[in-house]
DNA sequence: TAAAATTAGTTGCATTATGCAACCTAAAAT
DNA sequence: ATTTTAGGTTGCATAATGCAACTAATTTTA
């Protein structure tokens, strides 16, 4: 079924595809954590379930956000993928990062706080770009089977 | 009853605390639509019922994204206000209409696209400050009665 | 000042989304 | 040839969202 919108609103309309519990939780596992299959999705931090997980991955897929396809030399394992469309995301999830880290200690004080964090916070844009870098490089990388 | 929160990861918290259909939908309608009470979020283009409102406004304040107050010499009226730390998902806000402009068009034809989407575009950085000094000069004007 | 309208909700019930545990199939590894 | 692994599906439980009707207090209107 086609995607649903509430209104023309362009705020309202992204959160029309991502505004839920995973989908971007999803992008940022493929972005930041370096997943790329059911499995490694399934394993993470998050814990998603297993039925959640594969709905998620087939409306992301739906949304032009990922692309499914085939590790090479392998009849089994899928591999996930952001498309252009899904790396754009990047800003959006930097920008949650950066009101977490301002905004959320207080009543969840063990959010992670390390060296990467205090790079985000001294330069937004080129945490941004490194990632959206990173991840083209690894798309490279991969023996890509559309 | 308290926040959960999934993990440590500061991008998975941020969505724990904001990830569903309405949040930040109600947090635009303060910030950008100049929305200020029930009726006037109710009213609005995206139709949200009153029972869920009345829920997630109640969320919100326990957030401390928004805080509730009455109206200067009326009993009756509460206005619903953004905090600091309301204020501060501005940029978030901005990165969605971003994407939704360059990336939603195809699916959805109607998002709106007039004067204010070119200054997006043009600065964003800028259309965030814009967004949040006329809220802040909205709050000095507002009697406010914490 | 009494009646009508407005504001800010609540309540009960239906539908949809999310979560859990068990199960299945095909491919890969042993 | 057998076992293990990856990528799911299925059935059922719980939670979130949606709809329509209703209420209570305040404010406006007559």
């Amino acid at each position: 079924m086609p995607q649903k919108f509430r209104c023309d609103c362009p705020f309202t309309s992204a959160l029309d595809v991502l505004g839920d519990k995973w989908m971007l939780v999803i992008v940022k596992q493929l972005l930041v954590d370096g997943m790329e299959t059911f499995k490694d999705l399934r394993a993470s931090d998050e814990a998603i379930a297993s039925n959640i997980l594969s709905a998620k991955l087939k409306l992301l897929e739906e949304a032009g956000i990922i692309s499914k396809t085939k590790k090479p030399n392998n009849k089994k394992t899928n591999l996930y993928l952001l498309t252009d469309k899904g790396l754009a995301l990047t800003p959006i999830l930097v920008e949650l990062a950066i009101w977490s880290d301002g905004h959320l200690r207080d009543i969840h004080p063990t959010i992670v706080n390390g060296e990467p964090m205090a790079l985000l916070r001294n330069d937004k844009a080129a945490f941004a770009t490194a990632l959206e870098k990173r991840y083209k490089e690894k798309l490279a990388r991969t023996k890509y089977i559309p």
